[in-house]
DNA sequence: AATGTATATTTGTACCGACAACAATTGTAA
DNA sequence: TTACAATTGTTGTCGGTACAAATATACATT
């Protein structure tokens, strides 16, 4: 299924509304593809992501509101995340003794197991895509979509 | 906040995973946008595209199938979108004569309005991102994503 | 007619995202 | 010290996505 069969063939698209639907679309090529990477991995996106940002840390403990913070889409629910992982042993959760009110939040070692076995298929996927342009187009695609987003 | 702001200083970034970042994050800023276009009108995304495709029906009704294949997201549960439409009267629901497994979803006068006052201001944010770059340059953006795709 | 198979849709469950309300803790200032 | 405000995190609700199982109808074959 390719973005022109979005696109009814006898209405005149602008080049603007094309150019939409082609980084919605091609976002959404890239979510599936990373999903199925993970199925086998009993982890969604978003877990895997506050798993990268916990070894980020570096044993240091993260609060809630820094994985928050560290998030590309804004969830505010970080608590309910953190949930599911703690019950795949992934993370461990205290209360941080200096000021009660924060969450510490730390990966294992299962979960950095984890994320090694993750890491080169991670950058697999990023490669699948990067393939198809030489290094000038990459940075000219980059150029581009900042520009869009009016950086 | 930017892309740089989740991209770690000190690490080397790859241009495959920067220009994945790239895209997901230009589609959140449109998505995000877009929700706010929406919220007004109490609409969300998915339940306008629906609106969308009904219109294009030109008064034909279409089945749930037929709605299916032509959202962007493969969604498996349409019946529950067009619930909701249904609650706001935006559509009528009824079984096809001819064959009573299908259903026939059409897009009511209070539907057809409400797209109406939408029209200008989706045009609008298309346009918002759009007008940044030149027509050459959204051309050579098209061209890039679908080759990034490798359509 | 009865059976099996394909088609079309619905429903259940689990998870994620947005938003709002709530609770606990801490800090501050009268 | 007490009262109030700010910070941090949790929980409830709703809309949506993904997947699988269930249901209903139509069609084909015997």
């Amino acid at each position: 299924m390719t973005l022109e069969d979005f696109i009814k063939p006898n209405s005149p698209i602008t080049i603007s509304k094309k150019t939409v639907l082609n980084i919605l679309y091609t976002q959404n090529t890239i979510s599936d593809k990373f999903n199925e990477l993970l199925k086998p991995f009993d982890l969604s996106t978003e877990q895997f992501n506050v798993l990268r940002i916990l070894r980020g840390q570096k044993g240091k403990p993260a609060n809630m509101c820094v994985i928050q913070e560290r998030m590309v889409a804004k969830t505010s629910n970080t608590t309910r995340l953190v949930d599911k992982l703690l019950l795949k042993d992934l993370v461990t959760r205290e209360v941080c003794p200096d000021n009660r009110r924060k969450i510490e939040v730390q990966i294992t070692q299962k979960g950095l197991d984890l994320l090694v076995q993750l890491d080169p298929k991670v950058i697999q996927h990023e490669h699948s895509f990067s393939n198809n342009l030489s290094s000038e187009e990459l940075a000219q695609l980059n150029l581009l979509l900042e520009k869009f987003r009016n950086l």
